[in-house]
DNA sequence: CATCGTTGTTCCAACGATGTAAAGACTGAG
DNA sequence: CTCAGTCTTTACATCGTTGGAACAACGATG
């Protein structure tokens, strides 16, 4: 492989010479600038970036903490985030926890700015106390309680207040809801939101209708539905805090021959793909994830260069997409 | 962020003892290695890895290149083959070329020693002339012609013959396969056995029931589908050469109220954990994948070391998972 | 007591890049 | 022809780490 001082050798001249032409630099005399390029042409030299990066005091990447790549949500969001990341010049290093708090804090432990000028977290678990963080980060979706870090994210509340409006508007009049959680700030806030729109149109709140999920996966809305369905009066429709959910519920459904969206209207959250073709395809909340993912870097690029900035709360778009699950075809 | 120089002032030795230390050196006196500890502890020390791998001559990164991370196999291949490369200190590059020709040529000129100390690669499109490579890589899949370059993967041949003998031992006679493509190597092989099956069996092969496909995605299997069921006579049968174009390929059956798999059973490829939850539920060829990663894994850590081994083709396991897309509840 | 091998430690150079400062080349004005 | 001022290039130190050589301390040996 060959570094700077085999480009300069070859051109004949210094080492800082060769690396003011690969960094732009203005004052090169025309002469030595096509040298130079030549010699690099010919040698088909690249940047070691890790010894760029230690030059520069940088480490060139950023981190990406998140529960589970083969949850759909993720894997789309992660490839969002490494588009955004190479337009500055940032790699993207992956750190799993499944969504456990020892998971999450080993992986926050293993952060530093030694490994990442920076952070991307989406966070299940974690405590007030754990945020001791080393680099800027940025966190995704929605925490329980105040800490000092900034976020990015759509608006849980109105997102899920319009889904419920949505199922209220068919005329639905029990509407349960699925995904409720202990700790999970985005839990509580789009509990939040179905609260309100049921409240708005007068509906009750019915405890019942209300059931806890402690992972989002398709096996917990597939369970949750079935405890639905066995209730006395089981509801007209529901509403789950993800798509996996959904998908899980709509599976029971099917499985108890309750008809959807006929029986039972369904709509879900965070719009996957899957969910598009599934049968039937699921009414959803479309976060907008290109502009989370190109907000987060932005931010964490603002913060790498100044670290004491305020914290921020950026606020991306979401939309409702209407599909079978509420409105037959 | 504490160096080693940091803790070697505050263990009153020097520099490189410390990084005995550290490096599991034996010749420390106990007193010495004592002090150092504590230091280390005390200053919290992380070696800088950038530092670390500029000296050893390593980069501390493998490449991983595929088509998309939204695409529910690669999103769980690559969460497996993150947690094979921690077991040797690798973190993982993630590169998306979507499939095209310019995107995985774009990504294999960047690779290269300085950035990264091997390579897995996913290519679809690369031609016979593009295997230049100048780290240890394998190639997960399938290729058309021959390369110079290990494999990893499932026999392809193998693993259609069983899925289209499954399709026959339900009876079925007019079976249908989408996902033949021109260049894809994979694609030649699931051909090949779905044409094997066929012969044992004495079933004709019939061209009109070959579908192209250029994508893999589930739009491309629902289209497919439907110039399926525009024949005169439809199939009773579909091998599909992925999961997502068996779910797009069961979207248009319900679409044309086709019933599955009283009408048309399906088989997929894949077994994505969506198959699972489909409904009805997709049966579905299973490649151990946690098998393909660590297989990948491992045997570049043994070319990383010696670079000239010769070639290898490591076959791994798969499975056929039977479900309603082939046989009713 | 000189020599020896074994341990334990330090010093120095190097990995490949870039920032700094200073030297060298060139220009035009006086 | 000199001098200041602007461009252009270079030598050197440095980022944090590790390999190798050199050196120091030690008890054991002849």
């Amino acid at each position: 492989m060959a570094t700077l001082k085999d480009v300069a050798r070859l051109a004949g001249v210094s080492v800082k010479t060769v690396s003011n032409v690969v960094n732009g630099y203005s004052f090169v005399k025309p002469d030595n600038r096509r040298r130079v390029e030549e010699a690099l042409e010919a040698t088909g030299y690249r940047p070691n970036l890790g010894a760029r990066n230690l030059r520069r005091g940088r480490t060139g990447f950023i981190a990406l903490v998140l529960p589970e790549l083969s949850i759909p949500y993720f894997a789309e969001l992660t490839g969002l985030v490494i588009a955004a990341a190479q337009e500055h010049e940032w790699n993207v290093l992956i750190e799993q926890t499944f969504g456990t708090l020892s998971g999450e804090r080993s992986a926050l432990a293993s952060l530093g700015p030694h490994l990442v000028d920076a952070a991307i977290l989406s966070p299940e678990a974690l405590q007030v106390d754990d945020f001791q963080l080393t680099v800027p980060s940025v966190m995704l979706g929605e925490h329980a309680v105040d800490v000092p870090i900034s976020r990015v994210g759509i608006d849980n509340v109105a997102a899920a207040q319009a889904a419920v409006r949505h199922l209220i508007s068919l005329g639905r009049k029990r509407i349960a809801a699925i995904g409720a959680h202990p700790h999970r700030g985005t839990a509580a806030l789009r509990l939040e939101g179905y609260r309100a729109a049921l409240a708005e149109a007068g509906l009750p709140f019915v405890e019942e209708l209300v059931v806890p999920a402690l992972n989002y996966h398709r096996a917990d809305g597939a369970a949750a539905m079935k405890s639905l369905l066995d209730l006395r009066t089981p509801p007209d429709a529901v509403f789950c805090f993800n798509d996996l959910l959904a998908i899980g519920a709509m599976r029971t459904a099917a499985e108890r021959f309750v008809r959807v969206p006929h029986d039972l209207a369904v709509v879900g959250f965070d719009n996957n793909e899957e969910s598009v073709y599934s049968s039937p395809s699921l009414t959803s909340i479309a976060p907008d994830k290109a502009a989370i993912a190109s907000a987060a870097v932005d931010l964490l690029q603002r913060r790498a260069g100044q670290p004491d900035l305020a914290l921020e709360d950026v606020q991306t778009p979401f939309s409702l997409q209407v599909r079978e699950s509420t409105v037959a075809r």
